[in-house]
DNA sequence: CTCCAGAGGC
DNA sequence: GCCTCCGGAG
């Protein structure tokens, strides 16, 4: 296989985004509580929530002192809120088992509530310059290409750590950036779309290139619309619950012009099940512990 | 319409 | 393996 490591790392060095979680001295809490937003949104949507969640949770020990419905009120609408109760139980987590500090250990960061299998190696390998395979859905698009030749990815799953480990280096820090490298190469020129591959660095390497751009077919399952959906029922009693006080409403009150009164229903108590709020009675309201 | 620095439950 | 879970940008 040809050596991919070498040029995808010269092409970071002046090509990377000036991002905030990649400064110097960012931290490791402010390397979770990006990685907590950046699953599955855009990087251009979290910077503006994240700088304002550092800024008044400087710590986990901070964020786990204050209440659960604060963290969703802050969460806004960067959508899955259920990341926001996520995030507030890790930070609880590491106030309780690791004295407050974001563990640097694999299986310590996976037994943390909303960390996976990508989120545990990130803060491992972005915070604390450990060397493991991270693996998001841009560095599988750049692996399918380059090295399987296929124009898509085929289902996440174990092999894709596997084969992201297949090519770091074996120093530490470079493997830190070729992770960092591959990955800023899928958003920013492999696309999905569109990919750029003018301005590739790893052109003259690509399988998919050299197999003349085939369209392999595509494996991956098509996305439930969201217009009428559980998700959009969800999405409008949160609103409706950031908007009021911390008493909360009347749930008869909650969403009245609903056109699916069942389905108005089954949000609360699917909604109640995940944390995300309270039901006390005629009354319902974001959780305050 | 598709895509997005995924995770968890089954 | 399968499915759900948000919401905005392109």
């Amino acid at each position: 296989m040809p050596d991919l490591a070498t040029p995808l790392i010269g092409w970071y060095r002046t090509n990377a985004r000036d991002l905030p979680w990649r400064h110097p001295g960012f931290g490791a809490w402010g390397v979770l509580v990006s990685e907590f937003m950046l699953q599955q949104t855009q990087v251009s949507r979290v910077i503006p929530r994240l700088d304002e969640w550092l800024r008044r949770w400087p710590d986990p020990a901070a964020l786990a002192a204050d209440s659960p419905a604060e963290a969703v009120r802050l969460w806004a609408n960067l959508g899955y809120p259920r990341r926001a109760i996520w995030l507030h139980r890790a930070a609880a987590q590491i106030r309780d088992r690791h004295d407050g500090v974001v563990p640097r250990d694999v299986e310590a960061l996976l037994a943390l509530s909303g960390i996976g299998d990508y989120t545990a190696r990130a803060v491992a390998v972005f915070a604390y310059g450990d060397r493991h395979p991270v693996v998001d859905t841009n560095t599988r698009r750049v692996i399918a290409r380059a090295v399987a030749g296929r124009a898509q990815p085929g289902p996440p799953g174990r092999r894709d750590l596997a084969a992201m480990d297949a090519l770091l280096p074996p120093d530490d820090a470079e493997a830190a950036v070729l992770n960092a490298a591959t990955m800023e190469l899928g958003a920013t020129v492999c696309t999905a779309r569109a990919p750029k591959c003018d301005a590739c660095p790893i052109a003259h390497a690509c399988a998919w290139r050299a197999a003349g751009y085939p369209d392999t077919g595509d494996d991956r399952r098509r996305q439930a619309r969201y217009e009428g959906s559980d998700r959009q029922a969800r999405g409008a009693v949160l609103r409706r619950l950031r908007d009021a006080g911390a008493d909360g409403i009347r749930t008869d009150t909650v969403l009245p012009d609903w056109p699916d009164s069942h389905q108005r229903d089954r949000a609360l108590a699917t909604l109640a099940d995940d944390g995300l709020i309270d039901l006390d009675g005629a009354f319902v309201r974001l959780p305050r512990a």
